[in-house]
DNA sequence: GTGCGTGTGTGCTTTGTATCACAAACGCCA
DNA sequence: TGGCGTTTGTGATACAAAGCACACACGCAC
């Protein structure tokens, strides 16, 4: 699933495995929900005690981008986060846009989790043409056949897929034909995307579905 | 993560990876929707193909489990099907609760997702005196101080964590002290619980955090 | 300045997972 | 009934990730 990491400013770095990459912005949220608490050093051990894993790893994966503790001390709290941040391109803030604007569309777009995290959404469509021009949370629902058009003024980076499962697919060779590389998916497929496209799926039953089996 | 897969009846393996577990549902799904066109019958190339993995791997996850299929054929989509629900314990239903009642909890208790697939919520709970009573979506909100009780009376198997992050892990200790071995959190934290506790975590912010750094 | 305690960064080992490749099973057809 | 094309099930192999363990860096105290 994706890969294409090509040259990049100062701190890119080669060939890094994508669970490390997932990984990556636990440590962030760790470290922004530490940076309150007193201390303004942290320890691989306490990070790891934090997120339940071993100091080793997390001083792995770190050391794929570079030296950023002091030996004998720990890493800066707030040095690590902005680093961290950087690496992911976190430190700036992106244009979104929700595709489907059923019942669980308007949910996502009226989450309040996205904005504070720098994930704003810009825009909303629809392929029902008897909602277009509704408005949800300040958002006018448009057409999917606006939908190149919006990505390139709005400068949207990423497409949050909300549609049924019968449309998903149609809807993401849309979003790709559009230069979209990144898709959040909710639809209960697993879509097919070229190269160089990813995609992550928020899928909670198929999170139930694998914890029954530990249920015996 | 959790393991303690003791003895169980026929159809029990030993020692399965949890990520094959984690695929198992994908099978199910996509055996289930093959089931509708026509082919009685599915290769584990073709089920490679829809699910974009390869053949082999499906080969050896289903082996963990015993053989299903008749060489020269393929695998019964029904026959494999059934199989793999009852291997998953999904040939039944299970009863699920939600706590916290605030929007997040409200869309989740009205999500039209989970009931045919068998996981019916039949509790919901908030810490919030001032709303217990209410009613959403047919179901009175509890009080958390009710849960044991209601766990034990509903016979209820798996909990639904919505409530904010400050209250997440306390929330999270008190299900584990109801008896619940299966959770399904919202709350944007790696909570800790006892071995033989599973949790599985939804969060669309991480997966997009992770997906940014793709995109240069 | 020197010595000591602490915690990083990392080569090496171990563990885990995916893939390969082929023998054995099956169905079909002549 | 026997041979052929197909697809499974699985040991062996290759690849990837996690963990270990220690040399080395750093800061502090005296």
């Amino acid at each position: 699933m994706s890969s294409t990491n090509i040259s990049n400013n100062s701190g890119s770095a080669p060939n890094v495995p994508e669970v490390v990459i997932q990984r990556l912005p636990l440590y962030v949220r760790a470290l922004t929900q530490f940076a309150g608490s007193g201390d303004d050093v942290i320890s691989s051990e306490q990070l790891g005690q934090r997120l339940q894993m071993t100091p080793a790893q997390i001083r792995k994966d770190l050391s794929y981008f570079g030296r950023f503790g002091k030996q004998g001390r720990g890493y800066s709290v707030a040095s690590l986060e902005q680093r961290l941040r950087s690496i992911l391109g976190l430190d700036r803030a992106w244009n979104t846009m929700v595709i489907g604007m059923g019942r669980l569309g308007r949910a996502v777009v009226s989450y309040p989790g996205f904005a504070p995290e720098g994930f704003n959404i810009v825009a909303a469509f629809d392929a029902d043409d008897s909602i277009v021009g509704e408005t949800v949370s300040g958002l006018d629902i448009q057409s999917i056949s606006d939908l190149a058009k919006t990505v390139k003024e709005k400068d949207i980076k990423i497409g949050i897929v909300t549609v049924p499962i019968e449309r998903a697919q149609e809807v993401i060779d849309t979003l790709v034909d559009a230069g979209i590389k990144s898709i959040l998916n909710y639809a209960p497929l697993s879509p097919k995307v070229p190269e160089g496209v990813t995609v992550r799926g928020i899928d909670p039953v198929l999170s139930l579905q694998s914890m029954t089996y530990y249920i015996s």
